[in-house]
DNA sequence: ATGGTGGTAAGACCA
């Protein structure tokens, strides 16, 4: 079956590029959906044959997973690490877990909001430590990149949210509690982005960054069979600023 | 260092 995540950045301005993408996945896992859970459109995915769990404010955030195959059960309570805001969903699927996260931005290095990035992802490395036995699977956009060759410019945005040094060490700590990076199982080159900033010409230019990711424990690792990032999403008119990445596993 | 574009929603705010 193949599993996907994608940040949508507005499920309403996606929602025909996400139902044409439907057509091609099992289970996806959305980001960015900035859609109210009364005003989801939660029919027109049941139409299609998914089943779905949502949690999602107005304008801002919000979190989806959409399924073909059964849900089985629900986490939505992160409320100590989210502190308000709508970034995180787990349900279980054919006895795995699935955690969809939507990391905050950061905006600036040293604000607030820098500070709310660095302890969110600390905390979900704590809860998550837990489950490191289980079959899990993690993903979303995560909203830093790992390694040099994850960007398109190392030396000038080591200083940028999104690859600075704390960002990458928190991230980085995540990672070391005992996920594998399934994109990186299938594919070592350097350019893999995942998203591309509207400004600046940059899908055009390549300018992007590997902040979206599908991760998991080594009980269910072996089980993929290949990762790619849908990167024709990102050149159709109106895109998400985010490509897909669609991983294959066999259960 | 700044500003570039896009989404939401109706003027900023967020990314």
């Amino acid at each position: 079956m193949l599993i996907a995540t994608w940040n949508v950045n507005s499920l309403n301005a996606r929602m025909e590029h996400l139902k044409e993408f439907l057509k091609s996945v099992d289970i996806i896992a959305l980001q960015e959906t900035k859609v109210e859970d009364d005003k989801f459109p939660e029919k027109i995915f049941n139409d299609m044959g998914f089943n779905c769990v949502y949690k999602g404010e107005k304008g801002y955030n919000g979190v989806a997973i959409l399924s073909k195959f059964e849900i089985d059960s629900v986490e939505r309570d992160f409320d100590w690490i989210e502190r308000g805001q709508k970034r995180i969903l787990m349900v279980e699927i054919k006895g795995i877990k699935l955690l969809n996260a939507y990391f905050p931005h950061g905006r600036n290095i040293g604000s607030p909001y820098y500070e709310y990035k660095i302890e969110f992802i600390e905390k979900l490395a704590d809860y998550l430590k837990d489950f490191m036995d289980d079959r899990l699977i993690i993903m979303g956009d995560f909203n830093v990149a790992m390694e040099n060759k994850d960007v398109y410019a190392p030396d000038i945005l080591q200083y940028s949210i999104g690859f600075s040094e704390r960002e990458r060490k928190a991230l980085k700590k995540l990672y070391e509690i005992g996920f594998v990076d399934i994109f990186r199982m299938f594919n070592n080159e350097a350019k893999q982005y995942t998203w591309w900033d509207y400004r600046a010409n940059s899908f055009k230019r390549n300018a992007g960054m590997r902040i979206d990711y599908i991760w998991a424990t080594n009980k269910i690792a072996k089980n993929f069979k290949n990762c790619f990032i849908e990167k024709e999403m990102r050149a159709k008119p109106k895109p998400s600023d985010h490509a897909p990445v669609v991983a294959e596993i066999e259960i």
